[in-house]
DNA sequence: TTTT
DNA sequence: TTTT
């Protein structure tokens, strides 16, 4: 758990339940995004809110805990680390998805 | 600068000498990518080493100091934020791209 | 803000309202104890709960949103870095003090 | 290992050789102090190093590669969470010490 | 008690 | 494309 080499933290809301995929392995995984916004005032005062969304990967216990846990809208504070993935679309371009493999989670806030 | 809600920390060794981009108003911009190496041991007790690439970008004054002191090879420390990004390559695909902005750096290891 | 050499995370409760000292220089400093809690399994499945306290400063306009802000029981999430702090207490015995220097907070959680 | 409540990150050079000490029941915990240096410039543009010690205490196998890799001087990043302990001292004080129990380690710098 |  |  390599975590001084590469690790990320966020705080944000769900943007969807999570979606559970069982393998024959008995193994686990658990894919949801999850949205961090952050505010600031423009040149003209205005509030502008920035909103960047997050793809997270959970296996294992920790996605048995995130099923069993998590709902759309939840907000959640996570750590994890930094991985690519690249696939071939059905257009057969190679597409690179960047993902966020969590280690560790938290439900925060009031929604739970 | 909001590094409650999103925060990257990485150690790793850059891969190129940082590319630099200077804006009419003299914004200034660098380029340049990481690589994080995980070590395991598999089933066999091989040592395997997985490699990630992560693109930075750094702005104004971090993109100064980048400049200036970082080459291929380098080992650095950044602490910075995720952030997403979509063009239209050549062919006509929209492509997305995750990149980290840079907050912060520390040249580490015995290359400087 | 050296964020790469001296950090610390931490998510909580406020254990008292913020105590707030203002100088002279309009300056302004609120001191708050926060504690985090950890739970585990002993040796003979029972639920065992580790608080641990922690001193927390904040400066300035960090303390003025404290101060507005916070409350007793308030769960808080927050970044700062450690420094320490010594003094020679009613008895004569000289003190050292360990304290988290906040940067940044974020009250999560329903009590708000 | 509740990393998301309870985080500090240092990176430092080390005042001195680790400290072994080695239980009945095989456990082992080693002891080091750790230096973190933060440079600035005051009102008259003179450079000031401000200096923060910390307390690092590593147990078991993390204490046993700190033993083997590390020594004084060395430069150190880590990861562990805050923890304090009390004792009376040899005039029947009581003293509080904070200390960081460390997760992981790793030396970066010139001195490997 | 470290380091730059 | 880096490094150990």
């Amino acid at each position: 758990m390599n975590t001084l080499r590469n690790s990320v933290r966020l705080v944000g809301n769900l943007g969807m339940d999570p979606e559970v995929k069982t393998f024959d392995s008995n193994k686990k995984m658990v894919r949801v995004s999850l949205a961090t916004n952050e505010s600031y005032k423009n040149d003209k005062g205005e509030k502008i809110t920035d909103t960047t969304w997050h793809n997270l990967v959970f296996w294992n216990t920790t996605a048995k805990l995130a099923e069993d846990l998590l709902k759309k809208g939840d907000e959640v504070a996570i750590e994890g680390k930094l991985a690519n993935r690249n696939y071939v679309d059905k257009e057969g371009v190679k597409r690179y998805v960047s993902e966020i493999v969590v280690n560790d989670f938290l439900k925060v806030g009031a929604k739970g």
